[in-house]
DNA sequence: CGTCACTGTGATATCGTTCTCAGAACTGCT
DNA sequence: AGCAGTTCTGAGAACGATATCACAGTGACG
């Protein structure tokens, strides 16, 4: 009864230093590189180890409290090509530095987001990388800041917790796209988004905002709450007494949405009206009207958010210390959805 | 010297047993939903569990012997919005089965993806779902099969490993749009794409050589590797002396390659040359020429393949039984890229 | 030659959980 | 009463790795 079918094949350290006819501890010397095992003993090791091809048991490691080498990722949405940029670049840092990731897209669902994050303490995640998603979780994370665990925020951030922050520059990109409108000369441009609660959007509205200001302009937004089509609301503000001209959205699902909507209605872009995105992505030149947006750096967002992570992890293994604050810098592709010509007309062809 | 900075907040089964005046294993049985507990026990230790913010250390678990609860999904890419959608709802209906996602993207290298694999046996992952990218890894996954873990290959397999698939009809699909082609009167095809090494694409091929041979037409292909830029030869090939009138494009980034190359050139769809890809993606509708697709349900592939390895999760624990397969049904969407008329004429706008 | 510092090695305890087994208390049945 | 069969409970041994401590050996230095 002892034997089972298939012996499950799970080499043990004890297994590796029976073959060696040593004790686990020099084992476990080698495999970590420790000091203090002679050159012959390493490589006596190292030939049974390969031998029988024996892989450290993790969970065991994990227990017995080393960090568990797996960061985990939360976003809010995986369809989303900036998140999943993002996380690509989240995955391929993290395994350069020999950690697995955890990737969890919460929908935006709060409930979920909370079960994510529990279920990441439960599992001795070595950090946390969160593109949040509401205000709700705030509070979880902040136990577990507490209790030494790094965190980092991408994208946006929520006030009065101490985490690592990788930002881009919100507000300059907004600035800059709402100039370039109305350097073409539209004076009534309309700024449309969901989700103002989150700070990376408040930013572009800011931006927004201080373009039309700065030119004695009078700013109008349509902000709607997530779940709402946004699309009527356009199409409302388009057939007014006094229409803008413009739009300028927020982010990329508005803007693809926007777009939807003109097409169906058959609104010219951008002789009927111009519009400038948030947050560019790869097939915004294929489209019918190749949109003007505002790249945000994704996979350089990722990238950095993960490095600060480890690198807190790497420093920071007592007390899990040093919260800091990237901002990267966006930049405005210019399309044709702004009015301006084809760029093959006025640049070399790409 | 005993009280650290921190206690670092564990609170063990140890600390609830203690907390109830009982033994650790009647807290382990409440957790765990065993029998022989009494109803004022199971209350009683809820409340403390409750009280002291417990949850169970997973690394103990696995450790233990249980299954890690975790699954392992290797996807090509995320940046494809068809894996990335896929990679989605693989993580929703793995959360929903409470099983966590270990993801990676091998970005098709072949050493990468061994070492995921590799990692993968080394935490304890209780199944792999996997978009494979080599024939290289197959022997690591033939292992991982013999020592009882479950593997569902998606949307690709490779013959002679017993793992389970969830695939769609390539065949079908690939078929269904060539011959819409034909319908319009196209008799030169060009069938075009990367990867002729995975089955889901010869597949593809081998639809399209169906449907123009039944037509009695001569299939034309023009397949490269990865790497290769497809557009220059696809030019070439329109300004060959007999060029083909329409292309059929056999996945994603084929597509999205094609028009791109199509766009710079200033060659007009569908007059000049008309197309049809394999995997339709969002934009599809939003392209300057509306993207004539073959849809395929990456979601749905994602689901079934999650609930085929968690099933076998269920039952198989012994030996790690049923290797199964599924395949899903394809769909023609049509737009405009094939020369059908704008859908809004021809049907009611959406 | 004794002390010290350092290298190389292994026995043992430990991490937090669950499994095994054993016992206590209670039933029901001869 | 005696015995078997429940239900409820807990002590102790795993799981596989690492930290700690102990000990032997080797020079170095006074």
């Amino acid at each position: 009864m002892r034997m089972s079918i298939r012996s499950r094949s799970v080499v043990t350290i004890a297994d590796v230093a029976r073959a060696c006819g040593v004790g686990t501890m020099t084992v476990s010397r080698v495999i970590n590189g420790k000091k203090h095992v002679s050159p012959e003993m390493i490589q006596r090791v190292e030939e049974a180890i390969a031998r029988l091809n024996y892989q450290p048991n993790e969970a065991a490691r994990t227990l017995k409290g080393r960090t568990s080498r797996t960061i985990g990722l939360i976003v809010p949405s995986l369809s989303d090509p900036f998140f999943s940029q993002c996380a690509h670049a989240v995955q391929q840092v993290a395994a350069e530095q020999g950690y697995m990731t955890m990737l969890f897209a919460c929908e935006a669902n709060r409930n979920v987001e909370a079960e994510e994050l529990s279920q990441m303490r439960s599992r001795n995640i070595a950090g946390i990388l969160i593109v949040p998603s509401s205000e709700n979780s705030l509070e979880q994370l902040q136990e577990l800041r507490r209790n030494g665990m790094p965190v980092v925020m991408i994208d946006r951030t929520f006030a009065g917790i101490d985490v690592g922050e990788v930002m881009v520059e919100n507000v300059e990109g907004a600035w800059r796209a709402t100039n370039h409108l109305i350097d073409h000369g539209h004076q009534r441009i309309l700024c449309v988004g969901y989700d103002r609660e989150y700070n990376s959007i408040s930013q572009r509205i800011d931006g927004f905002k201080k373009a039309m200001q700065d030119a004695g302009l009078q700013p109008q937004h349509l902000l709607v709450n997530r779940g709402v089509a946004i699309g009527p609301k356009v199409i409302a503000a388009l057939r007014s007494p006094k229409p803008p001209t413009a739009i300028f959205a927020l982010n990329n699902v508005t803007s693809v949405a926007v777009l939807t909507t003109l097409k169906r209605e058959e609104i010219r872009i951008p002789q009927q009206v111009a519009i400038i995105g948030f947050d560019d992505f790869d097939l915004a030149s294929l489209l019918a009207v190749p949109l003007t947006a505002v790249r945000q750096p994704a996979a350089e967002l990722g990238r950095h958010a993960t490095r600060m992570l480890i690198d807190s992890l790497r420093v920071g293994n007592g007390t899990g210390r040093m919260p800091s604050r990237i901002v990267l810098p966006t930049e405005l592709i210019v399309r044709q959805s702004c009015g301006c010509e084809p760029i093959s007309r006025i640049s070399h062809p790409r």
